[in-house]
DNA sequence: TGAAACACCGACCGGCGATCGGTGTTTAGG
DNA sequence: CCTAAACACCGATCGCCGGTCGGTGTTTCA
């Protein structure tokens, strides 16, 4: 009944299957054409070029793909690599239930490399030494 | 055009601004009614108790927060705590991009946590060591 | 010059979070 | 016991978003 000032304060970048699938397939071979993007795509969620296109496009707007004019037609690319992708989905997660401190989301964190198998809390280890090494050599 | 088998394929619970903010409230302070609720909403999402219901029986729908009548009202209780929650939605962000190798994932989780100040990541270290410890003694 | 390859536009659907009013039903005070 | 307050429950509407196309231009090239 109320109005509202649109819902736009919120939001994480919000992806659905379709354009997951489409950065997947760009981030495994770039400059593609929304046509080569819908014929590789995975039979699980095939369909017709427009919907490849306006959903290439709906990225496009969320400025997760680039795009350039190749002759008449768009190659496409990702913007951002898996990782970095990643990285800006669990920062968003995080600000979202971020208290103050960042002790419980370390936390939780820990606890999922933990639970996850056997080496993954080694492993996440090694990546720490190897990031803080780094950092001394920086300064 | 196309029908599809609804799209429950995906999905991380999904949360909205004032189920957030819900859920927040019954972390300081758990079991209480919807009106105490409502009365206690931070002013920029007030609203009327019946939003306050309808949302709180959302995440009832979601098993995010469990309720028992006290006399004839409700009281409300979240079922995780914040870093359970957190851990599940890091989960389900992780799962929708893992790709085989967890690297990428840790690394940049890293990542975030040394550009997030100058003494995250060290916290970080600390928490990785304790955990080790920890799985040591259990065995 | 005509057909193929493509972009662009606009339309529709279902789902979801948010929002509320109205109508019951329970409870407790007088 | 009866009434007013406190509450649950039902259903309706809204706007946004992801997905889905078809149709209509426009460019390109054989």
């Amino acid at each position: 009944m109320q109005k509202k000032p649109p819902h736009l304060s919120n939001t994480l970048p919000q992806l659905g299957e379709l354009e997951l699938s489409l950065l997947k397939a760009l981030w495994t071979t770039p400059d593609q054409s929304a046509l080569r993007l819908q014929q590789a795509l995975p039979p699980s969620n095939s369909c017709s070029l427009s919907t490849v296109q306006s959903t290439l496009e709906r990225l496009h707007r969320k400025a997760l793909v680039q795009r350039e004019k190749r002759s008449h037609a768009y190659l496409y690319r990702a913007r951002l690599g898996r990782s970095e992708l990643l990285g800006k989905l669990l920062g968003g997660v995080i600000r979202q239930l971020h208290n103050g401190s960042l002790d419980p989301i370390l936390s939780s964190f820990v606890d999922f490399a933990d639970r996850f198998d056997e080496h993954t809390l080694e492993r996440l280890d090694e990546l720490v030494q190897q990031r803080r090494l780094q950092r001394m050599e920086d300064e």
